[in-house]
DNA sequence: TTGAAAGCGCTAACAT
DNA sequence: ATGTTAGCGCTTTCAA
């Protein structure tokens, strides 16, 4: 391995300074084209390759953008993440990614980890553990650009991205009593997250609006995964007064729901089934999953632009901007009754 | 924003020199333990956090290593990053990510991004697009650790991660012969790339060694996707001597097969479908499918270990190790005549 | 066990 | 248009 190429190497080369060369390679207007052209011209030859380290230590700027999600398995954060890069590779910035894989622990290792890495800014979705959030306070503190989408908390005061959730378990629900289902249970997370509260709330008061009855017994509150699906489904089946349809906190457990409620034959849409988030197989499936759409590449459009935004002012938080999408139902076979 | 703490802020707090704050921060033996004690409590109270970038530029090393996948969104991959990370994170070795989304130019941008974060090693797995390799050959130039998975080149000497794919190409093609089927199509990609290769290679040997005839108008080279498997379906559909069983690409593209066999009612295992990846929705489509698992936990616990052996040698490249996983049958219902 | 000092590769203010 | 120079925050050799 020969020693990496250096700019002192090429100032050498050309027997002029250094400040010269940076100059030449970063497109710095004062400065005569055939210069230019022959540091270019040295640098390809000698293979230069810029240490961004270096100038990043000096600049303060590393270009490099955050971004913590609970994991990237999940289609919807797949496809934000997808959205925020070609959000931002117009402006340079590159993103760095990290997953906390729901947990509060990995979640502040990767808080601590980006910012020692020098991040400019940090997008992040919390874990579902996630109560306390002093850790993201940090990011705030050091004054750099913070952007919570999705799972969010409102004790932090910074510019976020969500689906109005509110609104999207209401739809779900008034979707599902259109179908003329009317025992509506539900199945979520036990953990304390805002737009899983949200959801819930919503649907409350589109049964309320509906004149239907809430059947306390008939929300189960668990984890979310396909077999959380199942187990609840299960519950929901054993109980007295069986409910006539099922949503679900995401389209894993609305799997869940379905796997179990097939073993029974009680295939969906009998007992209607809808789910959130629109994975990437919740088309393919049989029944085919009704769900929400939280349309995640609007979501990442949306953190990218917050964030170039933010770094153009002098103070970031000067403006606080929270935006809010609105959900669409994705109407399939498992609520078609 | 209170000006960030450095180590010199905690010497002159201290009344000591910088370089015993380093090392006592780093866990440098030859230091006392109150002085350790102090500087770390002073740290703490300090709210210090490392500059990595100076101390990555200073110590040429940053304890990150660079992951070029074609994509995340595959759970095949997304499985692989989780291993990776998991096999790493006892080391202090971090990951960035970059996506290649199926095409060189991104792949040599992400080299070179990487290469310029001054990463300590890069793993990769090719773009579908990818024929000439030379940018991959600038960092063994460097003589850095380059470990390739899953989607590789011969061009490159370099420690390999693979299934055997001649294998997985023979058994999914044996399997479906044990099934009863006879008349077997194969869809997958006009790339040259090897794994695809040395597949379509193990159909050949498992039809020959079965006396099967292999029609030559039934191989369909196109794309890769569920729209490519529906459009190779459609085509054979159409020709003569219709195939009783289509193997597929990859999951993707099985899916596509599927979904156009059931619109002319030839739902499977009426014609047999197998697929490659053991992708997530695999499982949970009507009928669920027949695929062939890669292991993708495996390689990435492999590309972890080889990863860390290879920076403990003093010249990585000493002794390149190319691991090969066997691939595994998953019979589901889309191959159950 | 601790200190002094050089320097990693680059940028940018100031000078010419 | 180009040169000089002082660091960015840290590690590490050498000396004490």
């Amino acid at each position: 391995m020969k020693k990496k190429t250096t700019i002192y190497d090429i100032a050498k080369e050309l027997n002029i300074t250094v400040s010269t060369v940076s100059r030449a390679l970063s497109g710095f207007p004062a400065i005569s084209e055939s210069t230019r052209q022959s540091v270019i011209d040295v640098a390809k030859r000698l293979n230069y390759s810029p240490n961004k380290l270096a100038s990043a230590l000096k600049s303060g700027k590393t270009y490099i953008v955050g971004v913590i999600v609970p994991s990237v398995q999940a289609h919807f954060f797949a496809s934000i993440i997808h959205s925020i890069e070609e959000g931002l590779k117009d402006s340079g910035y590159r993103i760095i990614l990290y997953q906390s894989n729901e947990s509060v622990e990995n979640e502040i290792k990767g808080v601590k980890t980006l910012l020692e890495a020098q991040v400019d800014g940090i997008m992040a979705s919390m874990s579902l553990e996630t109560n306390e959030v002093s850790h993201f306070q940090e990011i705030i503190n050091q004054n750099k650009p913070l952007i919570l989408f999705d799972r969010i908390s409102p004790k932090l005061k910074v510019p976020t991205v969500t689906l109005n959730d509110f609104r999207a378990g209401f739809l779900a629900t008034q979707h599902l009593i259109d179908q003329g289902y009317k025992r509506i249970a539900f199945v979520t997370t036990i953990h304390q997250i805002q737009i899983f509260n949200d959801r819930l709330e919503g649907y409350r008061e589109a049964m309320k609006v509906n004149n239907l009855p809430v059947n306390e017994a008939q929300l189960i509150f668990g984890g979310l995964s396909i077999k959380d699906g199942r187990y609840g489904a299960g519950r929901l089946l054993r109980g007295d007064n069986m409910p006539d349809a099922i949503i679900a906190g995401d389209d894993f457990t609305a799997l869940g729901v379905i796997k179990k409620l097939k073993e029974v034959n009680l295939v969906p849409p009998k007992i209607g089934v809808i789910g959130f988030a629109n994975e990437a197989f919740s088309a393919y499936i049989t029944p085919s999953l009704s769900t929400v759409d939280q349309h995640p590449n609007q979501m990442g459009q949306d953190c990218a632009e917050l964030f170039l935004q933010m770094i153009k002012q002098d103070n970031p938080y000067d403006d606080i901007r929270n935006v809010i999408l609105e959900p669409t139902i994705v109407e399939r076979q498992s609520t078609e009754l």
